[in-house]
DNA sequence: TTGATGTGGGAAAGCGCATTCCCGCTGCAA
DNA sequence: TTGCAGCGGGAATGCGCTTTCCCACATCAA
């Protein structure tokens, strides 16, 4: 990656390293039209490209934005990262982008690497745990967070601080009220819904999920239901997915519908996949909402009943957008929690 | 972004700069294992992250590879993200991201940041145009890159060559064989299927869209069947919605049951979005096969004929991998594609 | 004409690090 | 003991750029 430098274009223009500085990289002092012409002609011909990491060295900002997720691919995540990428763009800067399946200790690895490139801002997302298995993990984590905000840098996390953290200066969480949609959701479904419910949730101590469980189960004692019963699973597709064969048990063995919550969309996806070749039909025999509003997943049918979370302006707050309206979800009940017509079979 | 810097390690450690930077961060020579002790708890003790800027400057490779999508939320583009991202962590680089919405103009500001910031390797993901609006803005493109390329940065394209590209040199593309698995695709659906064939294609000069067309009337025509009518819109999700109702028309005007190509997934399902609230049914009254086998869309129902591409791998491939076998598709009939038994009404 | 006040360009000092070159030291063969 | 290689540490240079400081010159009021 040899280019051209600047004094190359300082030589061939026939002024000094300063001048071409001045006119090609934005300086408050403005060399004289007929000069800065002359050095813009000779950039030109050469084809300079000024080196951002000189530059970033020089005037120790790097115009840079580290964004960690649990999996790019993830549409959740994609979605935030669409958010992050937005603010970056008006902001004049480049996204980093680490993932790191959600381990604490590729977690922290990445930030160093963030810090490491100077980066002036990190975003992360992804559930944050308190799983004890994570516990030195998060410590590590918490530490490298630290140390990078003390020397200056800033920090926006999605959903909830980091487990540990010491310090608050230059966090900035971007708070989502899982707990309080998660209610909603519960009170919508028990106006309409008397049977039982149940909870397919992620591993115990992720805190996303806890929240939304928590939630959940205030919702319905507030309507005066009983607690639901509370499956966990892994917190994506495949968690869903394997809690099928039981929840298909459950069903065919319970004289009433069953109501579930999976605590996000996929994982309502997965157990809508494994129910099907068990000859349990949504929302016939069963029915179920998810969490997020994923955009890929809306054309699904039977059309999943959901919280509405803005992921994309999550993403656009914890890259520091001052525009961003502030993070309101809504609960979206659709056709997979609606009680068939009894003439429907 | 002020950090503790090496000298100050070094003078804490009581030795040269030249030593700590030896022990610190991997050089040939090994200072004494007593020496380096003493270093590295001054490092530890600072706090001290490697300034990776100034060590891209000194050493000149910056450990980036830049990756150019549409739109990192659209789940096509990130499963490429997963795989060059993938590729990154094993060869130790840190990606950078840019979505440009497919505007060749914006995708030109993203190659001259990434060279501004000496990334080692470009990955441009997304179709090549040949429209005619899009000339002017390839043209750059095509200079930026070259370039780039003439200064020692390697690039790897998904798809097609960039249009009006002049070097070879440093240019790697990766072929997606977009015309021989439509071309299998026609023809397995030929196979089975002797009703009309119809084509919702994107925009014309899209060469995605213009390959996946060829080939599909390719087996078309190779299985004796006549060319299928071709509609034209959006190549996203949104397009296939469009294209809906005037499908709906034309299918119910049919005697015969339709046979839908749309030239991607996302826009088969925006298709049977469209058509579902017109009441036409897949595959009941109409099949419908789509292309690329998106992961996230892989649980919808009717299950989505398509054809598989390993896209992981591919963006995998374009970050340079070595160890990636290369790119090779399938034909994957599904439920939208069969035809329903008589008795089902 | 003279001194004060700008104005605009250039020299040079870093930014934080890798790396080359140099030098003093030790160990060994002669 | 002398000479030479080999080893390990340090001084110094430069990567490409920004920015401060300085200076030459022009302008204008007195």
């Amino acid at each position: 990656m040899a280019a051209s430098t600047l004094s190359e274009v300082a030589r061939l223009a026939g002024v000094s390293l300063a001048t071409a500085s001045r006119v090609l990289n934005g300086s408050s002092r403005k060399p004289a039209e007929d000069i800065a012409e002359r050095v813009r002609e000779a950039a030109d011909k050469l084809g300079y490209v000024p080196n951002a990491q000189a530059q970033a060295l020089a005037k120790s900002s790097s115009g840079l934005i580290g964004l960690i997720v649990h999996d790019i691919a993830d549409p959740y995540f994609s979605a935030i990262a669409r958010g992050v990428q937005e603010a970056a763009r008006q902001q004049n800067r480049m996204v980093l982008l680490a993932s790191t399946s959600g381990a604490a200790q590729d977690e922290k690895e990445a930030v160093a690497a963030f810090a490491a490139r100077r980066a002036d801002s990190i975003v992360i997302a992804g559930s944050r745990s308190v799983r004890a298995e994570d516990k030195q993990g998060n410590i590590e984590l918490a530490a490298e967070l630290d140390r990078y905000c003390r020397n200056g840098g800033h920090v926006g996390v999605v959903g909830h601080p980091v487990v540990g953290a010491s310090t608050t200066e230059g966090y900035h969480v971007v708070e989502v009220p899982n707990e309080e949609l998660a209610a909603d959701l519960a009170a919508e479904l028990a106006a309409t819904h008397d049977g039982e419910f149940l909870i397919v949730a992620g591993p115990e101590g992720l805190y996303t999920s806890d929240d939304r469980v928590r939630g959940f189960q205030r919702g319905l004692a507030d309507a005066g239901s009983p607690p639901a019963e509370i499956i966990r699973t892994g917190f994506n597709r495949a968690g869903g997915y394997d809690a099928g064969p039981a929840l298909a048990k459950r069903i065919k063995a319970s004289k009433e519908r069953l109501c579930i919550f999976a605590v996000n969309d996929v994982m309502a996806i997965g157990v809508t996949a494994a129910l099907r070749p068990e000859g349990v039909w949504i929302p016939r025999d069963a029915t179920i909402a998810g969490f997020d509003d994923i955009e890929t997943l809306r054309d699904f049918r039977p059309a999943l009943s959901t919280v509405h979370l803005p992921l994309e302006d999550i993403g656009r707050l914890a890259a520091g957008d001052p525009d961003t309206p502030p993070v309101s979800g809504a609960v979206k009940l659709r056709r997979s929690t609606e009680t068939p017509v009894e003439t429907q079979v």
